[in-house]
DNA sequence: CATGAATGAGCATTCATTCAT
DNA sequence: TATGAATGAATGCTCATTCAT
């Protein structure tokens, strides 16, 4: 298993090469959705950015650099989403509130390109591409610990750092394979609410358990 | 994305061939952790299993066939890990033993072949092959699904199959994340804790909620 | 162009054998007429013919010798045909009788079984296998040569051998492409017309030339 | 019996590819007549045009392929000939004249690369690449159509385009049969002659019927 | 910088043929 | 005799990569 050169080459100073560039990632995404991963070659997306095989080549230097700038691409479209929604967010009343906009967010971020989401998550096995993704993650982490710092005096878990680790983890999980598998959950809304009280009852269990209770007993205590 | 046979071309009837196909098999799971999925052809594989070229053709249409094939065995080991675990544990007093029982027989068994696994969930897209994979899981959501109805009196669950779909996606992620890029987690334990706390504050939050009560104000160590 | 060979390794004794060796024949033609001349194998045939390719290998050398076999079958089946319906004509009171029954049987013969007649032409290219079709012309050649000897007196030739060559290289190559080409001629039996004519014209011109004359000007002679 | 591609991928405009695909024609038509058509490869015309496969690959697609264009080019220069000829032929004075230049135009175009042409008809399955042969008959076909109805006054058939069909496909198959099998007819110029006493009887049975008779019975020679 | 022709190593796949059972 | 597993040479074909124009 051989280490690939995933950054790429030189980085395009006139406005043209940066054209060639937008062409060429934009026609990798094309082709990976269409056609897959494996069926990916230099050639085909060079064929299909309209241009030559060889100006690809002064940009990328192989098949993994191109998909890593996918990748690229899509994780700052997300993580933009992700801040957009989050900065423009009404200034949020309660920490319930705050881990709702943050898992609504995440979900909207995945459903925006569902085509690319599934190709990128289905086809491309992890190579150094994926770093780029883990990445994106590890800031998740960052957010959910300050999220997690910031109401300490509220909340029940010890660590925050091992916390949020578990938090976006299991996250992840749930919303690729419902992404995958289940996107009626999703649409439904229902995968926001089941998320929403995951991770609530595993932060602040009590919390979840009187409200559950009121649920379940019309606003009695949950017995002894 | 042309779909891709993986079903085996024909079943050994011999006592021979059936060694072929072992061997087969075997050398595909040490080539694919050993070079990776890409590098993996259908003639370095025969070449490793010490077989010609066209035995291997006469058990499996291509690459895919292959990898699915180590999937499969691979899953079942799995299963049967589990399910042996499951039937040698002591007749589980309560309803949280269940659970760190399952939780264990899970881990276990990814820590079981951990060079493999990796491989396998790193490396191989997603092809036909992890169909089987899906199934293992779904045999997981019947598990716990079935928990969750025997203490339903004590559960504050209202969907049993939801609940069992999002437990088990939830851990998925968390063991497969905690695998691959914090490994020290898993060794110490720390993880167990953690996805036992995260389960049962999904399905029982007020007893959560009182445990780490106690144990944020000083209170006596829960079940004596 | 290595020398091929295309006899049958040894000839069926017993009983089952020949059933053996006539199960291979069929099979072959059915795969000839199905699949084609290229995508004919050995292994193919035996599968077809419900026979391990070591049976087959027992009768047949090869491939070549599998479609001479069908060949040989094809050209013995069209020969008695031809001579059965030879020997069943009223004894014909013209030659120009005996010719029309001659061209009769030749296109019946062909027609008998058009796709593996199609398929023999078209797709096997001219190996050994062909010296049987060959024969099977210079047998015409010799019945044409011997109608032609018999009627010596009325005929307009010369040279017997050679216009028996000419009549039947140019029939067949006619029957041949109207086969192929132009099934509705044959059908609508324009051909056989045409054919006719061809043949009598050449061997008795003046014979048609009276004929058509007869047609064009009502039985006036033709003008001087 | 799949469908094979036999059109070129695409037209090479440098002309160092113009080179490159002419280099493989010429090599295929070598391998052709050298070795046969089943030992015909990709990989061998390469070779033997000192080029490498992917070279070949790129502009054409298959074994098929490269037979096509040999038979294209073959074609080609058969028909440039026959016109070349029949321009330059002295201004017929009779339909006799015409039809013998016809004749012997059609003759020694298959002269001219007598191996290659025995390889092409002998070897080449009747695949796609006939089309271009069927085409040039078709050609055939209509030069003889025009000089049928050109001398309609005195030719003594009814359907000219019948006529031409039935011409053309006797005299192919004559021409055909005795290049391969009896090239000293050919040599001796007693071919031509039976063509075209063929040809005319058909035509003009009574012309015929008249010379032979001559001939027969001590008359002067026909055409002063 | 851009082009696209050329390269050739390398993978997929087939198939005639043998031979132990 | 029949079987069918095993063989491996040979073929088809692709694709990353280079380089002269």
């Amino acid at each position: 298993m051989a280490r690939i050169r995933t950054a790429p080459r030189k980085s395009p100073t006139q406005q043209r090469s940066r054209a060639t560039v937008d062409a060429i990632v934009d026609a990798t995404a094309r082709v990976l959705v269409r056609d897959g991963y494996d069926a990916l070659s230099t050639n085909r997306v060079a064929q299909e950015a309209g241009v030559s095989v060889g100006s690809l080549y002064q940009y990328f230097p192989g098949k993994e650099a191109l998909v890593a700038a996918v990748m690229e691409q899509y994780a700052s479209r997300m993580q933009e989403n992700i801040a957009g929604r989050m900065q423009n967010a009404p200034p949020a009343a309660t920490a319930e509130d705050v881990a709702t906009e943050m898992i609504r967010a995440m979900l909207a971020a995945q459903q925006a390109e569902p085509r690319l989401h599934r190709a990128l998550v289905e086809q491309v096995p992890r190579i150094g591409a994926l770093r780029r993704l883990h990445e994106l993650f590890t800031n998740y982490e960052r957010l959910v610990e300050a999220w997690l710092l910031e109401n300490i005096e509220r909340i029940e878990v010890k660590d925050a750092k091992m916390a949020a680790f578990v938090l976006v983890a299991a996250v992840e999980g749930l919303v690729n394979r419902a992404t995958l598998d289940r996107p009626d959950l999703v649409a439904s809304g229902k995968l926001e609410e089941q998320i929403l009280r995951l991770v609530l009852a595993y932060v602040v269990p009590s919390y979840v358990a009187s409200a559950s209770a009121e649920e379940r007993y019309g606003g009695q205590r949950r017995r002894g």
